[in-house]
DNA sequence: GGATATTCATGTAT
DNA sequence: CATACATGAATATC
């Protein structure tokens, strides 16, 4: 736990040195808050106990005491707005999320949404209530309070704004030298939409947002009240004492533009804000004022402080992925002399014990990745036996079955025959790499002229048909259009679920729209042709699905005028895959009703004729270690023989255990 | 209430 | 590939 880096210093550095003598409080409280007459409330006096397991499906309802404690936590802002008794009757659970898991969104009648306009006038919030985008839709109870739906439906919302506003970028001609910030276009409009939640500011957890949740960019956790500045590091909130007013710390991200302190997973000793670090106008010594003021009362108080932890992304090393790694408390400070030899604050933060393992799994997964040999469970480290780009380890740490049933491992979709597709087939002509913008590569045209992955290689929008240059297009294979098509990216594995078989789960994390993998097998002519409905190891797309909305809110991009495109798959004719016999690791991904993947037909031709590849995407970002889950869908069949037929074939008990659980599926 | 200072970001160039 | 640097947006504070 002792830091290698500070140790082998030869200047000695530590300088255990009280930052300052403030006078203890007069009642000295270890839990915040201390100016309440509320009754028992005591956050964590009853622990941890409703925490789900990191891996257990993520829920609504995983942390419903915590969100209650927080509730009741009677520290409120001194300028937060009280809504009404009657204000928020109205609002309670008016809309439903957009996402997945409630399908397509249901709007109230009419009359309620006048209601609402009134009253969001009356109380002088400026909101612009349409009817056919999706800027309402965040309640002003939810914008004070959230909930999973609702973080997971801002959270979907930022990053299909940012995606889009990436691309419309991608595709104008760059006037070399500009910064693109599409992160910060797309969250500035989303908070002047009043697209957020969870604004008032709070100590502990924020509702909605879970341990191990994952972010890619700072404006996501502004939008989502778990740590509201843009760049700062420390975030801090004035709370009224008995007598006066103090400044106390609500959550700090440690992500390595100071010399902190991770290596051990319960602790943290973080740096404090200014001064050394200031790298324009030269070092200085730290003050005790703004966030190192409030880590300092903070440590007095005892009260629990949110750790975000950022790091390299594994998949990604340019960009940065954020883990919040729970509640922290302070233990102690002291000051240290920086190589500058400035004075700097160092504060010890230990994690309150008893919260799910975040950062803890992505530690372990670090020591996988330098040897398999400290996997638990593990019983092959490839099962694909080198037919993948990257291998895919095989692991059982529940009970004793040692692997799935025999199979033969591709990586791609076999075609008995082609489709038969009216369009004659044709690829581009473009020389290296097809440029976003260029309306002359033919591939783009028929995307509707938008390049369908940004520079990053994540995709932008749902469509009915992604058409994605081929084998015979000349431009060269790392073409930014052939996302599908350059194999595994992340490190998946294979791996036991307590009741539901074998499942599959990534080492790395996904970030919304990323490119995962395809499904891969046999392309039959008819269900019955595998028998039993191949034992589940069936795709088919003439399934019926759920609609969910994924895409960016075209009201929101002037350019696109109010229509909406179509995002629901399209395919020419029933597409049936088997991964019975033949298949690779999409075969193990297990049935959600509220998935973390969605699938999308993408086309490319090849010698003059088309075909169509099944390709998963990340609805959402996904942490590591995750399930990875999809729709199945509901067979017609099924649906049919649940109307009064004869043999329910193919119908299956869903296991999936979210709250929105459909009961069955296939 | 508006302007300003502060800040563990980002993307691109070198 | 690590570093430089130009441009940022939310918030607290003046």
């Amino acid at each position: 736990m002792e830091g290698g880096r500070s140790g082998n210093n030869s200047t000695p550095i530590i300088d255990k040195t009280r930052v300052l003598d403030v006078e203890p409080l007069r009642t000295l409280v270890p839990v915040f808050p201390s100016s309440s007459n509320a009754p028992p409330f005591g956050p964590y006096s009853s622990g941890f106990a409703p925490f789900y397991p990191f891996s257990a499906p993520q829920g609504s309802q995983a942390t419903p005491d915590l969100n209650q404690q927080t509730h009741t936590t009677p520290a409120a802002p001194l300028r937060s707005f009280r809504a009404t008794e009657s204000y928020e009757d109205d609002f309670d659970g008016e809309y439903e999320s957009y996402d997945g898991s409630t399908g397509s969104a249901k709007r109230k009648p009419k009359s309620s949404s006048q209601k609402r306009a009134r009253k969001i006038q009356d109380l002088d919030f400026t909101l612009s209530v349409d009817e056919n985008n999706f800027v309402v839709g965040v309640s002003l109870s939810e914008r004070d309070d959230g909930n999973r739906e609702v973080v997971h439906s801002i959270q979907m919302r930022f990053d299909a704004l940012r995606r889009r506003l990436s691309q419309l970028e991608d595709a104008k001609e760059s006037p070399a030298g500009i910064i693109r910030r599409a992160d910060l276009k797309a969250g500035n409009i989303l908070m002047t939409k009043q697209v957020r939640t969870n604004m008032r500011k709070r100590i502990g957890t924020v509702p909605g947002v879970e341990i191990g949740d994952i972010f890619f960019f700072r404006m996501e956790m502004c939008l989502l009240g778990l740590h509201a500045p843009s760049m700062a590091g420390i975030d801090y909130m004035s709370v009224r004492n008995d007598l006066e007013e103090e400044p106390l710390a609500v959550s700090i991200v440690s992500s390595g533009y100071y010399d902190d302190d991770a290596e051990d997973k319960d602790v943290l000793i973080y740096s404090g804000q200014g001064g050394a670090a200031n790298k324009d106008k030269g070092a200085t010594d730290q003050k005790l004022e703004r966030g190192n003021l409030a880590l300092e009362r903070s440590l007095r108080r005892g009260n629990e402080v949110r750790v975000i932890r950022g790091m390299k992304d594994s998949v990604n090393q340019v960009s940065k992925v954020y883990l919040y790694d729970g509640l922290f408390r302070i233990q102690e400070s002291w000051v240290e002399k920086a190589k500058s030899g400035c004075n700097i604050f160092k504060y010890k933060l230990a994690r309150i014990p008893g919260q799910p393992d975040a950062f803890g799994v992505w530690k372990s997964i670090e020591k996988w990745r330098e040897g398999l040999s400290s996997r638990a469970g593990l019983i092959l480290p490839d099962i694909t036996s080198g037919a993948e780009s990257m291998p895919v380890a095989l692991v059982n740490d529940v009970d004793e079955e040692k692997g799935p049933a025999y199979f033969t491992y591709v990586s791609t979709v076999k075609y008995s025959k082609s489709f038969k597709l009216t369009q004659p087939a044709y690829g581009c002509n473009c020389r290296n790499a097809c440029q976003p913008g260029n309306l002359n590569c033919s591939c783009i045209r028929k995307n509707e002229g938008n390049f369908p992955y940004t520079a990053n290689g994540v995709l932008v929008c749902r469509a009915p048909m992604i058409h994605e240059c081929g084998p015979t297009c000349p431009c060269f294979p790392n073409c930014k259009n052939r996302a599908s098509q350059t194999g595994l990216k992340a490190r998946l594995e294979v791996f036991k679920t307590k009741d539901r078989g074998w499942g599959l789960r990534s080492w790395d994390s996904f970030r919304a729209g990323t490119f995962i993998c395809e499904y891969a097998g046999e392309v039959i002519e008819k269900v019955s042709q595998v028998g039993e409905e191949g034992d589940g190891y069936v795709f088919d797309t003439s399934h019926v699905y759920e609609s969910f909305k994924w895409n960016y809110e075209p009201g929101l991009v002037e350019e696109d005028g109010s229509i909406e495109a179509i995002e629901e798959p399209n395919v020419p004719s029933p597409l049936v895959i088997s991964s019975k016999n033949v298949g690779n690791v999409a075969r193990f991904m297990n049935h959600s009703c509220y998935p973390n993947v969605f699938w999308q037909p993408i086309m490319y031709e090849n010698n003059n004729e088309s075909f169509i590849h099944i390709a998963f995407f990340a609805m959402r970002h996904i942490p590591p270690m995750t399930e990875l889950t999809f729709d199945y869908g509901k067979s017609r069949s099924g649906e049919a023989a649940a109307d009064g037929g004869s043999t329910s074939r193919g119908r299956r008990k869903c296991l999936c255990g979210a709250p929105i659980c459909r009961g069955y599926f296939g």
